[in-house]
DNA sequence: ACCACAAGCTCATCCCGGCT
DNA sequence: AGCCGGGATGAGCTTGTGGT
């Protein structure tokens, strides 16, 4: 998968790093190339206007003077051993001017596209689906996890991890732990990285739930395994409040102030981890305070 | 329940026209 | 020419779904 030579000025080709990575003619799958993953505390729901945000809080002239290209007709894709070469264009009408675009596939030669490759494929249909998304046009909305839903998560396994060492307990099913979460969180309004009020909380499907709830925190899924095998007990589902999670947070914010190696999975053994999981269930008194707090 | 993949989101960069 | 601002575009990641 060799490089394309491409003539560029030093500084203009390392602007453009990545770009030749894809501007390469050879359509086959590059190498995943990682990179350092950015800050995951965004969290926001589908709205109908574009996503497309800067760092820093948009002016309200830049949101309201958002010109967006809307494709003309009904989605449609591309599919394997179907040549369409009209799927490769896409007239689109400015929604404030007017003005008609047509946007045009660029990323493979229209020359070199095998339209049996189902990579080839998935090529057109990214581009198609990117720019229909852009225009609203959504197939399917998402609700990115909030960094307090995550912590629901972390402190998920904690306490149950402590509850499984002190007595033998039943791990819930799937469904007891989805309605424990929908209960905290459904109709709650959680505010964005820059303090903004998020559209109101709904109920976590199944399906997604499991998902997500099967990415977190695997040294922990682990650790809390090992601790009820061999066990049994009634089921225990921790009862987590939003004055926990924000406790639970300022304490990871603190140790990692301190230079803690922060990752809480392996964190079972610092003293202060110990400490504070001993006092966090019944302090009650703190915990009517952070509530009303917020 | 698990896995693979489609679709969504954010961010960085490219691109281009207008202005100085 | 160089700067600026905003639209266009793509990468790289997350989330949700559907098949098995």
């Amino acid at each position: 998968n060799p490089q394309p030579s491409i003539e560029v000025t030093p500084d203009v080709a390392l602007k453009r790093k990545q770009l030749i990575d894809n501007t390469a003619d050879d359509p086959t799958p590059p190498a995943p190339a990682k990179k350092p993953k950015p800050d995951p505390e965004a969290s926001t729901t589908v709205t109908p206007k574009p996503a497309t945000k800067h760092g820093s809080i948009p002016t309200a002239k830049a949101l309201s003077v958002k010109s967006i290209l809307v494709p003309r007709g009904e989605r449609t894709r591309a599919n394997v051993g179907q040549k369409d070469d009209s799927l490769l264009r896409m007239v689109c009408d400015c929604s404030l001017t007017g003005k008609v675009t047509e946007l045009h596939f660029r990323k493979i030669p229209h020359s070199m596209i095998d339209w049996n490759s189902a990579y080839h494929i998935s090529k057109i249909n990214a581009w198609r689906n990117q720019i229909y998304g852009r225009a609203g046009q959504k197939a399917k909305s998402v609700t990115m996890w909030h960094e307090l839903e995550e912590l629901w998560f972390e402190l998920y396994f904690h306490l149950s991890i402590a509850e499984a060492r002190s007595r033998g307990i039943l791990l819930p099913t799937a469904k007891q732990i989805r309605d424990a979460f929908n209960e905290t969180f459904v109709g709650q309004v959680l505010q964005g990285k820059h303090g903004d009020d998020l559209a109101v909380r709904t109920e976590r499907q199944s399906n997604a739930f499991a998902s997500k709830f099967n990415r977190m925190f695997p040294q922990l899924r682990e650790r809390l395994n090992k601790c009820v095998f061999g066990k049994s007990g009634d089921v225990f589902v921790p009862k987590i409040s939003f004055g926990m999670m924000h406790r639970y947070k300022a304490m990871k914010a603190k140790l990692a102030a301190k230079g803690i190696k922060n990752k809480s999975e392996d964190s079972e053994n610092t003293e202060e981890w110990q400490q504070f999981l001993a006092h966090f269930t019944d302090d009650k008194d703190a915990e009517a305070k952070q509530e009303t707090k917020e």
